[in-house]
RNA sequence: CGCGGAGUGGAGCAGUUGGUAGCUCGUUGGGCUCAUAACCCAAAGGCCACAGGUUCGAGUCCUGUCUCCGCAACCA
């Protein structure tokens, strides 16, 4: 598979708009994609990246009309957030436009033509649900009803939750729409199906033969789909939200989410070139790399496939570098339960510290595996690899420099062994470096650019020119000199993952014009050279910061929980006689005190109109004994009395369990005399 | 038995076609003092999830079991 290319094509998922990008998007495919981009770039080769909103479908539809809004003011409003995140963190898109753009409408409607006429498609009518109020049709998942295996209420029309069998909505008891909540009535509908069947044959021999160097993730997933048949798939929806179906009779009809979101890619690059766009789509000789996450895998490597090979002129993707997901402190990353750190947010918490963000998340990138984002991993990866080894390194060879040589680049004199030994080190880290970024795999090759500025760290050390300053002024020049080349070379190696800090080296070494091929060269700043007053590149991240973040992330857990409670069913029914067995009475507190060597338990003595009792109650992690004196309280008389470490407690205090487990004792509205029944 | 991925020193991860188990962080000890108490050196720490099997030899291949994550359902 080593074909050699004459440009490349990088395209990155687009993201849905029914929300802001998070650090999940980011690590999953954004910053993998953007690496790859500026690292070509680099190299001097015709690049093009490719980006965009993804606008349509149902999820849309259905926010909207929850807001009140139309899908347009939905996707407008979060297709221009997510496009100053990405630009604010510094991703290179040459295009990044959106599926509402009459170009895609265009250019998705002639696709769908195209493959009409050409007979690509079948024509299936079925019956499906229908919503007579909300007046459409219904996805699957937009059905509830009673599950007809275990008779769970609350079943969905694709699977139910409670017992895990996968389900058809035909087979829902007492169907309901989870948009009206109506009744819904089925409904006759013609449809147009992609028989991915047919293309059964060749896709094996394409990625099952010729791509087994695909990510083994990818690849297995795709063979797990090929062997088991693939079925024909819709491309059309009931829906009025999309592009239309360009053919007589369907109005009403939009194309599905999935077939119209991946002609964007080639919709957005008809839109940035549009005279010569086809060399990027139509030319053996381009290179099509998508970048993606896994959910997207079997549309990408299937799917997509299908439909360009369908097409018939369009070329194929030569690798889909899929990641698997990246948790956040333990818990899936979820847009709806708002468990995520979003873009815009952390960069007004850390303003100025993409590349912070960028470097921890390229280092600890689900490339094989899911990954969780820590905060405290965050802080460590900051304070001990970014300032201590990158930062520290650049700034000790620019504060030497000024020190000893007035801020200019001293003359090199003759290599010492150790000298060369170091140079030697470095460009093999070049060529390997170059191997894992060419085979995607960018974690490595971020730690092979780290150790490049550890091979300088480790250089100073060993030669000391505060030392040899005082002995041996020529040779102090020769390090210095050499420390500064590997420094210009960091500004080279770090350009695709920390462009930020790439620009800032380049400010303090005054030197802007670096390409990839000189890297490993040692004559990057010529002797005499004047560099700027250096600043420091990273600075450290203090706890309470890293505190903020977790107490943000603790508060929103909570309000989750708070509003994901659902109340407890029903007990079964109990007759007047088996109330009237429970003798609940108000009392008042005269004593209250936390039991010794008892983490919960508080003792209470109640006025209870009859000479007063002790009460022993679990409440200890709720109040302070103190503020609960004098107070009223409702509690069971005729309980059976029960010694609690070695104390009789004589009934049970009432009280309520919110719903983060806090206990609130039940008190009368008002003061009631002790001893009063309550009924 | 739906499908895919993963289970390796305290934490996070590498381990290419089977041949003495590596990296980063953390820990401990030492060195240095130019540097954001940062840097450099050294050491400790692993029955490679578990149980079988193939082999002269298995983290690496085969079989079975357990656990975690994801997909199947809007979602990187």
């Amino acid at each position: 598979m080593s074909k050699s290319f004459k440009r490349t094509l990088i395209t990155s998922a687009l993201p849905y708009a029914n929300g802001p990008v998070h650090i999940g998007h980011l690590a999953g495919v954004y910053v993998p994609a953007d690496i790859y981009a500026r690292y070509l770039r680099l190299k001097g080769e015709e690049v093009l990246f490719i980006g965009g909103s993804d606008e349509h479908g149902v999820p849309i539809a259905l926010k909207a009309k929850a807001e009140g809004v139309t899908p347009q003011d939905v996707v407008d409003k979060f297709h221009y957030i997510i496009k100053k995140s990405f630009e604010d963190f510094g991703i290179t898109f040459d295009v990044y436009s959106r599926t509402t753009s009459s170009i895609h409408y265009k250019t998705a409607s002639d696709f769908f033509k195209k493959l009409y006429e050409k007979g690509e498609f079948i024509e299936k009518t079925s019956e499906q649900y229908y919503d007579e109020e909300a007046k459409q049709f219904l996805a699957d998942r937009y059905i509830t009803g009673e599950c007809p295996h275990c008779h769970n209420e609350r079943a969905y029309g694709d699977q139910c939750e409670s017992c895990g069998t996968s389900l058809s909505p035909l087979d829902l008891i007492h169907p309901k729409s989870a948009i009206s909540g109506s009744i819904p009535v089925l409904k006759e509908t013609k449809h147009w199906y992609l028989p991915l069947d047919k293309h059964e044959a060749w896709l094996k021999q394409w990625i099952l033969e010729d791509h087994k160097e695909w990510k083994t993730n990818v690849y297995g997933q795709c063979k797990s789909w090929l062997d088991m048949g693939l079925q024909p798939r819709a491309v059309s929806r009931d829906l009025d939200w999309g592009v239309p179906v360009p053919v007589e009779g369907a109005e009403g009809k939009v194309l599905y989410v999935w077939f119209d979101a991946p002609i964007g890619y080639i919709s957005n690059t008809i839109e940035h070139s549009p005279d010569d766009w086809e060399k990027w789509w139509k030319d053996e000789d381009t290179k099509l790399v998508h970048f993606i996450g896994k959910d997207n895998i079997v549309f990408h490597c299937i799917v997509f496939p299908a439909m360009l090979k369908a097409e018939g002129s369009f070329i194929l993707p030569e690798n889909v570098p899929a990641n698997e997901f990246l948790n956040l402190e333990s818990d899936k990353i979820s847009t709806s339960r708002n468990w995520a750190v979003w873009l815009h947010e952390y960069l007004e918490d850390f303003p100025g510290k993409q590349d912070v963000l960028r470097y921890v998340l390229t280092a600890n990138a689900p490339e094989t595996k899911d990954n969780d984002f820590t905060w405290k991993d965050f802080q460590a990866r900051n304070n001990n690899e970014l300032v201590a080894v990158f930062g520290n390194f650049v700034n000790r060879a620019m504060v030497l420099t000024h020190k000893y040589f007035e801020g200019k680049i001293p003359e090199c004199g003759p290599l010492s062994d150790y000298d060369k030994e170091t140079l030697v080190e470095f460009k093999n880290i070049k060529a390997e470096l170059e191997n894992y970024l060419e085979n995607y795999r960018f974690r490595e090759a971020l730690k092979e650019a780290m150790n490049m500025a550890r091979i300088g760290n480790k250089y100073l050390a060993d030669t000391e020119p505060w030392k040899l300053v005082k002995i041996d002024l020529e040779r102090t020049a020769t390090v210095l000199n050499l420390s500064m080349q590997i420094t210009a070379n960091l500004a080279i190696v770090f350009e695709p993952f920390l462009p930020f800090s790439s620009e800032k080296i380049k400010h303090f070494i005054n030197q802007s014009d670096l390409s990839w091929s000189q890297l490993g060269d040692t004559n990057l700043l010529a002797a005499g050279h004047r560099i700027n007053e250096p600043e420091l590149l990273f600075e450290k991240i203090e706890d309470e910061v890293i505190e903020r973040q977790v107490q943000k992330l603790l508060d929103t857990k909570k309000a989750n929980q708070l509003k994901e409670h659902r109340a407890a069913p029903q007990k079964s029914h109990i007759s007047y006689d088996d109330f009237s067995k429970l003798d609940i009475r108000v009392g008042k507190v005269l004593e209250c005190q936390k039991v010794p060597k008892a983490d919960k338990l508080l003792q209470f003595r109640i006025d209870d109109g009859l000479g007063g009792r002790t009460i022993l109650s679990g409440i200890a992690e709720h109040y302070n004994p103190e503020d609960l004196v004098g107070k009223n309280v409702c509690f069971i008389a005729n309980l059976e009395p029960r010694k609690i470490r070695g104390i009789e407690s004589q009934g049970m205090i009432l009280s309520a369990e919110d719903a983060d487990g806090k206990l609130a004792v039940v008190q009368p509205m008002f003061e009631v005399t002790p001893g009063s029944e309550v009924k």
